[in-house]
RNA sequence: GUGGAUGUAGCUCAGCUGGUAGAGCGCCGCGUUGUGGUCGCGGAUGUCGCGGGUUCGAGUCCCGUCAUUCACCCCA
């Protein structure tokens, strides 16, 4: 049989064994931080029906449909579903699951869910076909109550800064009912093309963008103005409301966006800290989704290239059985897109390859029992460990442990002498016990190690970051 | 999906106007016949991303393709 040459598929990174501990550890911390907040794990299906994926405002996505090879032409365009697609995000699946489950559902809901979503675009560095996200949301029925929204901003920011091998993060908060009621006061002809010229403010100069104000939102050249002084005011307290309404303008919804991200930025302030900052940033408007009140974006400094690792937003109508609707809000993690690039860089490593913290070397094959012995009373009390391969000398067992990060190696006792363990790091080794030796906490499991990369400096964090 | 840049050893990269493929690090072995790392000596690195074309001859020039990356689109 020919074989094929095996080449990577563009979009759909795969990890190395040490990356993937620092992954799994990541979502473990992440996980720990929903529930200890009261988020129930979920877990949807990877497939949703076509006509499910591209509801309204969702068609540009860029679906994979799913197909069985054996079906003829006939089966495909015969359902009235459309056939299926892999989902693209974990938050219309989800709106989909309440619907669906709504009958056997306590609200308001809570839930998160960490998952691939699959997406047809064309992959750049953090930009995936493939990639994992980590969800939260609180659903309603009929009605969900806004302190929900600072909730949601609270829980992730909590986990966030628990993951202490990350750069310095910035959580910019906006409201669609502030800049609606703006532009609406303004007398915009067409608000949704004000929010996506604003929202180019990123990548394109003001200018720019006041040239785009004009030409295809239809302003004048004072409405153009306006619009760009509201999307440069940025402030970490409630003092934006002051410079919003500065500007002289006034509308019912104005009033209220102001209030409600006053509300979210205030409820945040007790998580500010050196790694952890949270601004009102109002040129923040989130493309033309679903998005109703509030919306989330996250940076990592000096990361900034890579657009925002975390977003989301208040949706009022996300999900409708036509009698009842459940509003939501939620935000979501991109777990791919954080951790690849910072793998990618040599930023972020794991100290181990594999989650051994004790190798048994193996004087020679008939002591195996007895090192087999060993290892089950060490793995008793939760010590990750592994037995030699093969009787080789000392040196290569003990350059075997070196190259994978095991950072102890035990020598059985033989002839009746004391077993004896060594960390082969200090090159300390002492007579042990194998019913009572414990390595350091620290050792116990993997750690994910930070290199700082312009200094070549290395500082170790442990994963299980404990609140400050 | 559209357009640009890049692709040489496990890694970082040399390789001139076409003429038999290199370095450092790492890896393997020995010195060191059950205790690695330092040092010394020795060794192997490879369909030059892949396929086709031009040529006496292609890592080098041309076309296609795949991968990486940047911009657009969109967004985690």
């Amino acid at each position: 049989m020919a074989s094929r040459r095996i080449t990577p598929l563009s979009g759909f990174p795969e990890l190395l064994p040490g990356q993937r501990i620092v992954e799994a550890q990541v979502v473990r911390t992440l996980s720990e931080t929903f529930e200890l907040h009261g988020f129930a794990p979920l877990e949807t299906r990877a497939v949703e029906p076509l006509d499910q994926l591209l509801r309204k405002g969702e068609t540009s996505k860029e679906v994979y449909v799913l197909r069985r090879l054996q079906a003829s032409e006939e089966d495909d365009g015969g359902d009235s579903s459309g056939g299926l697609g892999l989902h693209f995000d974990l938050t219309v699946p989800f709106a989909r699951y309440v619907l669906e489950n709504a009958g056997k559902l306590e609200f308001p809901f809570r839930r998160y869910q960490v998952q691939k979503v699959w997406r047809g675009e064309r992959p750049q560095e953090g930009r995936f076909r493939e990639f994992t996200q980590a969800d939260i949301d609180v659903v309603g029925r009929d009605v969900l109550p806004f302190h929900h929204d600072v909730e949601v901003a609270r829980v992730m920011v909590d986990a966030l800064r628990r993951l202490e091998f990350l750069p310095p993060i910035r959580l910019q908060v906006n409201n669609r009912k502030l800049i609606q009621g703006f532009y609406s006061a303004l007398g915009a002809p067409d608000v949704d093309a004000v929010m996506r010229a604003v929202d180019k403010l990123d990548k394109v100069p003001p200018d720019a963008v006041q040239q785009l104000l004009v030409d295809e939102a239809g302003l004048d050249e004072k409405q153009a103005d306006l619009c760009l002084r509201l999307a440069a005011i940025s402030t970490d307290d409630g003092s934006f409301a002051d410079e919003v309404r500065a500007l002289g303008l006034e509308h019912p919804l104005l009033e209220e966006g102001l209030e409600e991200l006053a509300a979210v930025v205030e409820g945040c302030a007790s998580l500010v800290d050196q790694r952890v900052r949270i601004v009102a940033d109002l040129k923040i408007a989130r493309g033309l989704d679903y998005y109703t009140g509030t919306v989330f974006e996250t940076r990592l400094d000096g990361f900034e290239w890579l657009g925002s690792i975390c977003s989301g937003g208040r949706y009022d109508a996300l999900a409708s059985d036509g009698k009842t609707s459940y509003p939501g809000v939620g935000i979501s993690l991109g777990l791919s897109r954080l951790l690849v690039p910072l793998f990618q860089r040599g930023v972020l490593a794991s100290d181990r390859s594999v989650p051994s913290a004790v190798l048994v070397a193996l004087p020679d094959e008939e002591s195996r029992p007895t090192c087999d012995r060993v290892a089950h009373q060490l793995r008793e009390r939760g010590i990750a460990t592994e037995v030699a391969a093969a009787p080789q000398k000392y040196g290569k067992q003990i350059r075997y442990a070196e190259r994978r990060g095991i950072p102890f190696v035990w020598f059985p006792a033989t002839g009746g002498g004391d077993h004896e363990v060594k960390d082969i790091r200090s090159g300390d080794q002492q007579p042990a016990d194998p019913a009572s030796w414990s390595p350091p906490a620290g050792d116990l499991r993997p750690r994910t190690v930070v290199s700082t990369v312009s200094t070549g400096s290395t500082t170790e964090s442990p994963d299980e970051g404990a609140p400050s």
